[in-house]
Parts: C-alpha cells; structure tokens; sequence
RNA sequence: CGGAGCGUAGCUCAGGCGGUAGAGCACUGGCAUGGGGGGCCAGAGGUCGGCGGUUCGAGUCCGCUCGCUCCGACCA
C-alpha cells in the first residue's frame, strides 16, 4: 500500500478527550475517530488490526469445532421477558421500537436468541454437543463510558454458546474453551493470567475472566506466584484461619463514652486498639427491600458482588442515612447486640475476642465484645474483598494484587436459559432433558485497545507481529532524489511480490515527518531508504528496537526472505 | 445515577474589564529544502455548542438546555 494513496490521518497532538495511552494513540495513529461518546469509527488502518484480531480468533475457534453463525442485533424484547432479563439487565440495554410499536434490544449479549434457535432447531442428543460463535457488534448504553474502546457502547465481540446433553459434557465443551483461549491470547502476543472470577449478570455456575495485565485496568486480580492461583477480587476466597488473631480470654463487657468517634480509624485510634480489632456494622438493603445488618471485622474491605451471590438477590446496597434513622440507628455507632435485624458476619470476626462494636446509641461504643457471649450472627459468610498479602487459598503462600483488562470471560451456564426458555433435547433413554450451556466471549475492539496498553513508548504503538496492520514500511526519506526513489520503489515492488504486508511511504513530506508518523503508527519492521543509496545500502530498524542495521542493496531481497 | 470540569478555526488552546475574534499546528498556492513533526512568502477558513434573557450593544453577564471528559456508584 502506498500511503500516499492511502488515508493516514494521524495528529501531532493527543485530542482533549483522550486519557488512557490505547485511545490517545490510536486517534493520534488514525486507526480510530471518535462520533459520540463511546461510539468510534474504524478507519483503514484500524479495521486491518480488527479483522488480524478478528481472524485469529476465528481461525483457533474454527479448530476447537465452533460453528461460526451471525445473529441478528435486533432482539425481540419477549425473548428477554422469557429469562427475565428484560427487567434485570436495566438501563443498559438500548430498547427500540418499531413502527407497530413492538418492543426489540439491541442485543448486548446473545443467550436468549441462540437459545431460542437452538430449541427450535435441535430435538435428539443425536444433534449434540453444538457449540455456535459470532462476531459482531454488541451494544450495551453504559452509564460511562470511557478510555476509548475500553469501555464504548457499541463494541465488537466474539460470543460463543455451547450445548451439551449433560453438565459433565458441558465441562469438557468448557474446557476446550478454556484451551482456546489461552491459544488466542498467546497468539495476540499479549501478556495475559486466567483468573477465576464471579458471573455476574450472565448467571451460571462458575467462570473464568482472561486479563491483560495494564496500569489503566478496571479489573483487580489477586494471584499467586507460588502455586499459580489466580481470581477477581470479587471472586476470591478469603482464607481468614491464617489471618486470626490469637485467642484471648473474655474480659467483661463495657459500654464506653466515645464522643465524635465513628470511623473505624477514629475508634481506633480513640481507645488505642488495632482496626482488627473493630467490627463494623453495615446495614444493607437487598434488592428484594430486605434489611441486613452485615458485621466485618475494621481492616477489611466488604465484597458486595459476595453478599449479592450469598443472598441471591439482584442487587444490594448500604442503606442511607434516612433509612438508619428510621430504623431508629445512629449512623457511625450501629451494633449488633440487641439489634432488631438478622445479623449476618463475614469470617474476619469469627473467633474475634474482646472486640469494639457500636452501640446503637450516639457517641457509645462497646468493647470487650465476645461471640456468643454478647449476641450471636445467624451465620459467618466470606464477605471479605481479597486484597494484596492475603493467604493464597491454595497454597497460603502471600497474594500479589494487580490491575488488569478483562478481554475475555468463559462461563459454564448450565441450565439457566434452557430452563426458562425450554431448550429441551430427547436423550438415549427417551426422556425429555434441558440442555446444558455454557457460553464465551471475547472483547474483539478492547482487545485492540488492551494491545496498545500494553506495548507502547512515548512516541507510538509497538504493535504485536500478529495483528500489525502492516508488517514492513517503507520510508523513503526524499521522493525528489531518483536514486532513492528508485530504491524504495524497487524495495516495495519485492516485498509486494513476496506477500509482505507493507506500507511503502512514498509522500513528499519532510523525512522527521515519517519518522514519527512510522513510530506512531507502529509497524514492526521498517526499512529506511535515504542518503545510504550513495554507498548502496539502506537502513534497517524494529520498531521496539533502538539499533539500525545496514543492508547492502543487492542483499535486500535476502533480506525480505526472511521477513515473508 | 451523584459530584466536578470543559465546549471559541480541522486539531491543541488563548481572549474573558460587555464594544463585533486571535496564536501555533494542519490546510491551499508558491519558493527554498529533505535523517527526527525544520524555514520563507501569500491565502483560505469562525452564526465563539444551542435556545432564551439583561443591554444601545453579549464569545464575555444571567437562566435553561445539549454535548464531551474526569472522580465515584454501576457495569462484560
């Protein structure tokens, strides 16, 4: 490709609405031009890393056995109605209506759709295991949107569902996944862990998230160097029997003046104690308007994603001020002992002695509290957000904590949306049985972003050699010296003729012009046709590389070889 | 959805005391150049986000609104 024939708008400075690294340089490259917020457009050199990313996938997908299909966006709100996520899923899914004034989503995952084709569409255990996939535009109206294609509205994705006859067949689908994943990743060339991780939304019986390690990530990973383990801090188990206090004896109960005293720090530092050996007391409504008062111990962080799985509510929250008073507490000394709520506590408080609890009464607090002496919770729950230095679950071998992007996230589903949309299959015995899913996805455009994260310098991107746009540019430094003309023209002819990618930089610009239009852009390999055509050489250099390397003319096509 | 900031040329931004708008880069034509966004000459480009108000007069003051970004909540 020639660019000057080609469309390279790039910009010499970062747009203002430009934070992270991935969105600044991808604008400031002209792979990418934003329309609205979290809406982008594609340009020339950005759809070619798309369709790289794109093409790898498919290819390892198309060898773990994966039917690749296109649904259609539009989906009928009933099909949503049927699982109940039309409610659940909120304001984040885009709703249109048609001219008769029937009710679609765009479609921001596929589950009920693919669901819906394969009941009516597969009868026997004869037609399983099945797993289809897709590649297509997702839309999904985040509150926030943000960081460029990290996080946009209107995304491209990989969806994969897979259909077993039974959940021990399901597994072995899941697995196969799992394998082609890790294949993917490694094959974009990105530095990446498997963690596990919680379902969320999605629903489903466990899940696997696959992370790109990056500074800006939205996800917190904790894992282990020792043995391997590695999971969301959503997700993860909180080994709480390493982290104990040791035992003491139980002195009295005592109620003391703490006036002004409420945040854990405060009360701590107030009566000279430890934060672990303080226990807050949250109140939290559940999204079914039930009231729970949650007790963890002060140095920890609760998991709200844990109360919600623990409770098997949609959603939680702390309740306000308002609420607090209602229920006759007093924000910053609630307690548990004598409250009218079921008390629920997190592992950190089991086996607490003489701890500091509030008293449900202004400016009061109680130390010297002790279960079950003083009051008794109907039950100790991992509530507890992992954190850097917690025991490894495995191992207890200290956690590592990192931020990372969430680029791909596998879920073994189960029955979930075959029971409520009846996806039934006959099996060997005759009977009727709901088919067992499991479903996979990958984020195709964050992808891209995530790459960028990752490999970059101060003056561009380095992409990776799998999903470069180009593999080889050609700078020719003066288009007015015929030699030198001569020379790259000649040099572009090869490598064209080889099937080398290549962009060949034939404009009439200033030679420092393509220099950091070619640093920005990123392309692995650069050969440097300039003054050197005088002793007939040319200049060879790798982008993530500060060394040059003489090539003599006639050596070229050697050269060339060896990059096909 | 809560809190904050910002909307002036294609881009990055200045002007803000109310008196009819500027720079750098980019763009067009020309010249000289050609190894890290270099130089010279000439030119084109703006209903100062929108609506309404105050005023003789509004980019500037006031109100509303739309958009974009950041922090948080939420979220794959």
């Amino acid at each position: 490709m020639r660019a000057s024939q080609y469309f390279l708008p790039t910009l010499k400075e970062a747009p203002s609405e430009a934070e992270v690294p991935s969105h600044i340089f991808l604008v400031r490259g002209g792979f990418i031009r934003q329309l609205a917020a979290g809406l982008y457009e594609y340009l020339p050199l950005g759809l070619r890393v798309l369709k790289k990313i794109e093409n790898i996938i498919r290819k390892h997908m198309d060898d773990a056995g994966a039917l690749e299909v296109l649904l259609p966006i539009l989906t009928p709100a009933e099909l949503w109605q049927e699982t109940g996520r039309w409610d659940v899923y909120g304001k984040e899914l885009f709703r249109v209506e048609d001219r008769k004034g029937r009710l679609f989503a765009l479609g921001p995952t596929h589950e009920e759709t693919i669901t819906d084709l394969v009941r009516k569409n597969i009868r026997s255990y004869k037609d399983l295991p099945k797993n289809f996939y897709q590649i297509q535009t997702k839309f999904r109206d985040e509150a926030r949107p943000r960081y460029g294609l990290i996080r946009g509205r209107e995304f491209i994705m990989k969806d994969a569902y897979s259909f077993d006859v039974s959940e021990e067949m399901a597994v072995k689908s899941y697995e196969i996944m799992k394998e082609t994943y890790n294949k993917i990743f490694s094959e974009l060339g990105l530095d990446y862990l498997m963690v596990e991780a919680d379902t969320g939304a999605i629903g489903g019986k466990y899940s696997h998230e696959f992370v790109v390690k990056a500074a800006n990530g939205e996800a917190h990973i904790v894992y282990c160097e020792n043995c391997g383990y590695a999971a969301n801090v959503e997700a993860a188990k909180y080994e709480f029997e390493l982290d104990k206090l040791p035992p003491e004896e139980e002195k009295p109960l005592e109620k003391v003046h703490t006036p002004n005293v409420s945040s854990v720090e405060d009360v701590a530092k107030f009566l000279g104690v430890s934060p672990k050996k303080i226990v807050k007391t949250l109140i939290y409504i559940l999204s079914d308007g039930t009231a729970v008062a949650v007790l963890i111990r002060g140095d920890r962080e609760l998991n709200e994603t844990k109360l919600i799985n623990y409770f098997n509510v949609n959603d939680a929250r702390l309740a306000t001020s308002e609420e607090l008073e209602k229920m006759g507490l007093v924000e910053g000394f609630v307690g548990p002992i004598g409250l009218d709520l079921p008390v629920y506590a997190d592992v950190s408080v089991q086996d607490l002695h003489n701890f500091v609890v509030g008293a449900n009464e202004k400016d009061y607090h109680y130390i010297n509290v002790n279960i079950p002496r003083d009051f008794k919770p109907i039950e100790f729950v991992d509530f507890s957000t992992a954190r850097e230095g917690d025991p490894c679950p495995n191992c207890k071998a200290p956690l590592k904590e990192t931020t990372g992007l969430e680029v791909g996230h596998i879920f073994l589903l189960g029955t979930k949306y075959s029971d409520a949309m009846k996806a039934y299959f006959v099996d060997k015995d005759g009977k009727e049985k709901p088919i067992v899913m499991g479903c996979y996805g990958i984020g195709v455009s964050r992808l891209m972003a995530a790459a960028v994260e990752q490999n970059h310098d101060e003056n561009g991107i380095i992409w990776p050699e799998s999903i470069a746009p180009f593999k080889l540019q050609i700078l020719a430094l003066n288009m007015k010296d015929e030699k030198i003309k001569e020379v790259a023209e000649n040099i572009y002819k090869k490598a064209k003729e080889k099937g080398i990618e290549v962009l060949f930089d034939d404009r009439e610009m200033s030679a420092g012009a393509k220099f950091k239009d070619a640093d920005l852009i990123g392309i692995p390999h650069r050969i440097v046709v300039g003054k050197g055509v005088k002793n007939n050489v040319v200049e060879y250099q790798h982008r993530a590389k500060k060394e040059k390397e003489e090539i003599p003319i006639d050596k070229v096509d050697e050269f060339l070889e060896k990059l096909r």
